[in-house]
DNA sequence: CAGTGAGCGAGCTTCCGCTTGACTT
């Protein structure tokens, strides 16, 4: 019987920690929050005092009952939830749901987990802090009540089933704003001049590449700099060198290490955090959801023992880096192996190159600066007074380069950095060739999910547990999509001066292609174009800054937190009333033309599920017709004639074997109908455009591929069956499915082993799965 | 589950943050 039970939020640090106290101490983890307010209702008591109605989570039970009993036999039950405003709310929460009376808790706290700072932590004991509690149940409280108040306000004005919040909502609209940009962003153009010359010294050739110092806005002024070009003389007339320096970036935090991997690796923001949480729980990282550039002293250490030993000491810098990120509440160490001995591990390709890219990012952070000679040559036009400028770069010490550099959102600066030739003052250049090229500002790129996270992290809004969780929800409500856009060409003037003349050419380019990036449907601009009307103070980019400063007066005590809630929400619920009562409901309606054989009107609205176009007025005595858009339109976009083709479905492509093929446009998308089959179309094909042999093909795919579903089946029951499901193999025994135990190979399973596997799964209490309903 | 889109109105949807497994066209 242990005497002392310490209860931290991961069962991965758990581990850790037992390894380091007594045989005195049980620790184990909560699994995070173990109380929260009802799923289903608002569960706060908004006309007395706010009072939060809290259950225990449904999923939490077991564990609560399993730490209730613990505690039960225990002296001394530590809280050692992480120290910010959740985990001290989860230390009250647990103080509550376990029933634990007052002397018998202790609050500890560590940031790193160290065996000094368990120690440390064991020592120095503290009470709970109710004023932080406090703070983040008006955070709690504020959240639902935004929530849960203005979704139904949207299911009534816009469409069933959305959804509305402080970050989602910001989320969103910051999508929706850079789309505009780029709808109203006009390319303007001017013309960079660059320079090849040949520097001819001590018998050798070298070649200069250099830039003009200025732009010219038009052809015209191009040119007749170029023509100033071919009498003159080009001379050297100023080299200046200066030394420069580059230092390291800071450790990795979650949000740094989602972008780094998007662009380094190609990771989505969710498969970052999954292989991150793999090397967690295999011991290979700290946590990964951190918002600290905090190391601990022992890393420090080992970092300055590792750097030395392997590049020497003069490629050591100790280094401690603040943090500047809005709202951070630094309970964790930043993202580092946990033994930097560790140059690489074993594991899959995504974890070794994930680890490989944390273990740089780790040991440069802890690395001297780079130091960069940078030289500048000026070349004087005898003709003019414009300069061409040379520029080279020299690394005299590499320092951190060695082993990190970091990538940027824009990587496409090209002019060279190189080394430059031995010029020197008053050297004489003949050129070769001379260019004026036209070039056209760039519109501003739309977000990818690793840069909407930067965003919003600069913006305090979100934490690091929920920037993946926050980009999917936006997509499942269909406010925004991943999508590529195809580039546009257009010309671009080229002219060149070479010996004596000028030649002029037109070359072509292709701007605006992106790839995966994150495009707002016309939900999202409906939605976002509704709340920014109605509840513009909640959409505000700083709104989550500005609760965040009251939550922390109400966690120094300067405030009471149910005050803080009463004066948001009486304006607040006086709005949603208003709007409920006195708004329209909003569908993008928008007027096309008019179909040429009736001269019925044609309209393009949001329907109940969905954007359509309907010929006709509701009101009419023949009702409208609709049919829904296809995924690739757009309410905003679509023309008369492709809304008019959209009735033209379904489709019937012909006969194959003495089957009609129809095409058409279902719940689910488009897809093809045989033989009283559905067949679901791929993305790139479109039902009104496929012909009959590709869908035929596609038939047979699916068919072909309905055949190796089934890997095994058994004679004397047929109830039982192996499959092949989306995940790999599985067991199927009527509507139940079970999971095949590893090691054991799908093809080779007997009917025994199969039954046996499931009657297992059942008595270990494990979720069988049923067919989802409906 | 693969043809809905009016209006009536039963019963439903929805938030953010903390944590892991379980998840099967």
């Amino acid at each position: 019987m242990t005497k002392n039970l310490v209860i931290v939020e991961s069962p991965a640090k758990a581990k850790t920690i037992e390894g380091f106290l007594g045989k005195e101490f049980t620790v184990k983890s909560c699994f995070g929050h173990v109380r929260d307010l009802a799923k289903n209702e608002l569960s706060v008591d908004v006309d007395n005092e706010f009072t939060p109605r809290y259950i225990i989570s449904p999923d939490k039970k077991k564990i609560v009952n399993e730490l209730k009993k613990l505690a039960e036999k225990s002296e001394i039950v530590w809280l050692a939830s992480d120290e910010d405003r959740e985990g001290e709310a989860i230390s009250w929460h647990l103080t509550q749901a376990l029933e634990l009376a007052d002397d018998k808790i202790k609050r500890i706290v560590f940031h790193e987990i160290t065996k000094d700072a368990i120690i440390k932590a064991i020592n120095n004991p503290r009470l709970i802090d109710r004023n932080l509690v406090d703070a983040q149940q008006a955070r709690r409280v504020l959240d639902r009540l935004v929530g849960f108040e203005i979704s139904p306000v949207l299911w009534r004005k816009v469409k069933l089933a959305l959804s509305a919040g402080r970050v989602q909502s910001v989320a969103v609209r910051l999508i929706v704003e850079r789309e505009k940009e780029i709808d109203t962003f006009k390319a303007i153009s001017a013309y960079k001049v660059v320079g090849d010359f040949i520097l001819l010294k001590e018998g050798k050739e070298h070649l200069v590449h250099a830039e003009l110092n200025r732009k010219f806005e038009n052809k015209e002024e191009a040119e007749a700099f170029l023509k100033k070009c071919i009498q003159a003389n080009f001379k050297v007339c100023n080299v200046e060198t200066k030394p420069a320096r580059k230092s390291p970036s800071p450790p990795f935090t979650t949000s740094t290490l989602q972008q780094e991997a998007s662009r380094k690796l190609g990771f989505s923001v969710s498969k970052t955090m999954v292989v991150a949480q793999q090397l967690y729980e295999a011991g290979k990282i700290t946590y990964m959801r951190t918002d600290s550039y905090n190391l601990s002293d022992l890393a420090l250490a080992t970092c300055s023992k590792e750097v030395s030993e392997l590049f020497g000491k003069e490629y050591h810098q100790t280094r401690k880096y603040a943090t500047k990120t809005k709202g951070a509440q630094e309970a964790h160490e930043a993202i580092r192996p946990t033994y930097i001995s560790a140059h690489t591990i074993e594991g899959d390709a995504s974890q070794q190159k994930l680890y490989e890219m944390i273990w740089k990012r780790t040991i440069a952070s802890q690395m001297a600066d780079a130091l960069i000679e940078k030289t500048n040559v000026n070349i004087s036009i005898s003709t003019t007074t414009e300069e061409f400028i040379a520029k080279g770069e020299v690394v005299k010490f590499d320092g951190f380069l060695k082993v990190y550099i970091e990538s940027t959102d824009d990587d496409n600066e090209e002019n060279g950095k190189s080394i430059l030739p031995p010029l020197a003052l008053g050297d004489l250049l003949n050129r070769t060739e001379i260019a004026a090229i036209q070039k056209y500002s760039v519109q501003p790129p739309r977000y990818t999910e690793a840069s909407l996270v930067k965003k919003l992290e600069e913006l305090g809004i979100g934490r690091p547990s929920t920037y993946a969780p926050t980009i999917s929800t936006i997509q499942k409500r269909g406010y925004v999509v991943i999508a590529s856009r195809q580039g546009k060409e257009r010309l671009y003037d080229v002219l060149t001066l070479k010996n004596a003349s000028i030649q002029y050419q037109q070359r072509k380019e292709v701007f605006g292609f992106e790839k995966a990036k994150l495009i707002p449907t016309d939900i999202g601009n409906l939605v976002t174009t509704f709340l920014l009307e109605h509840f513009p103070d909640i959409l505000d980019y700083n709104f989550t800054a500005n609760v965040e400063k009251e939550f922390d007066e109400i966690a120094s005590g300067h405030k009471v937190w149910n005050n803080m809630l009463k004066e948001f929400y009486s304006p607040f619920k006086k709005k949603v009333k208003y709007i409920e009562k006195n708004s329209e409901k909003v569908s993008g309606e928008r007027l096309l033309g008019v179909e040429p054989e009736t001269g019925k009107n044609v309209y393009v609205k949001l329907g109940k599920y969905g954007p359509i176009v309907q010929i006709g007025e509701t009101d009419e005595v023949n009702k409208p017709r609709f049919a829904g858009l296809l995924k690739s339109q757009s309410m905003e976009n679509i023309t008369l004639t492709e809304a008019l083709e959209l009735f033209k479905l379904p489709r019937t492509l012909g006969i194959y074997e003495d089957k009609e093929i129809v095409a058409s446009v279902g719940k689910f998308g488009p897809y093809v109908r045989y033989n009283n089959a559905f067949f679901a179309l791929p993305k790139t094909e479109n039902p009104l455009r496929i012909t009959l042999e590709r869908a035929i093909e596609i038939i047979l795919e699916k068919i072909e591929k309905n055949s190796k579903k089934l890997i095994k089946e058994f004679e004397s029951n047929k109830e039982v069956k192996v499959l092949n499901g989306r995940w790999g193999a599985y067991i199927a025994i009527g509507k139940e499915n079970y999971k095949i135990p590893k090691g054991k190979k799908p093809e080779e399973l007997t009917l025994e082993e199969c039954l046996e596997i499931s009657q297992e799964e059942k008595k270990t209490g494990k979720k069988t799965t049923k067919r989802s309903k409906k």
